[in-house]
DNA sequence: AACCTTTATCGTAATATTACGATATAAGTA
DNA sequence: TACTTATATCGTAATATTACGATAAAGGTT
């Protein structure tokens, strides 16, 4: 079917998914981890850091915007792409404590 | 295409990719949270805490197996499913590294 | 206004994902 | 051996994802 089922799971664990699942593709790490080190946020800049093609990279920011870690701002002729710290710091925190929930002996 | 182009990216960004990407469902996530908290780990059980089909549940499980954060040992008539702690530290520990490459200012 | 630059969107094709029921497989039990 | 239980795999349908080129839209420049 392709259609995720939401029922059934609670609010938390479909908001974690989605954010995982924004960060499941080598394009959209690259740029999270170039916006993080804050080289430059314009998006022709992003473009060029990826061996996509500029609409591709487009479709990704849009992604990452939907799902809330990155967030836009028009600058002139151009874009500044910027990580949304309060979505960031959240995804950081709700990941950690997934694994950090982990109570020490397996059993396999 | 749908398919998606490794070539251009590091292995590195590929793999934690690869992790993030198997997060990303919720019914991954509760079977993480479930096996993390190691209520128990025989699948049967992992099933009936998911709303969804036995055979999906099982598709589930073999995607987490694949990108290697859980492992499955044969007990008897039914298989006990155990996070990988190699596989989850090493998650842990690139994902954290990603989120802590973060370097204060943001430009917008 | 005409033009260039930058980014987003559209249209499209190929492949992947999600989900289910049905069936196969494997192990234990009567 | 026949039967039940537990899990995996197959087949299939619907939808999503990835990627590209072409084009639109928005802003600046001459």
């Amino acid at each position: 079917m392709g259609l995720t089922k939401t029922t059934g799971f609670t609010k938390e664990q479909v908001a974690l998914a989605a954010i995982a699942k924004a960060l499941g593709h080598p394009a959209r790490i690259v740029i999270l981890q170039f916006l993080a080190k804050q080289k430059s946020c314009v998006c022709g800049d992003i473009v060029e850091e990826l061996p996509l093609s500029q609409s591709t990279v487009s479709q990704h920011l849009k992604e990452l915007k939907t799902v809330g870690l990155i967030k836009g701002n028009i600058e002139g002729p151009s874009v500044c792409y910027c990580i949304d710290e309060n979505a960031w710091n959240k995804a950081q925190q709700n990941l950690s404590e997934l694994f950090g929930s982990i109570t020490g002996d397996s059993c396999c």
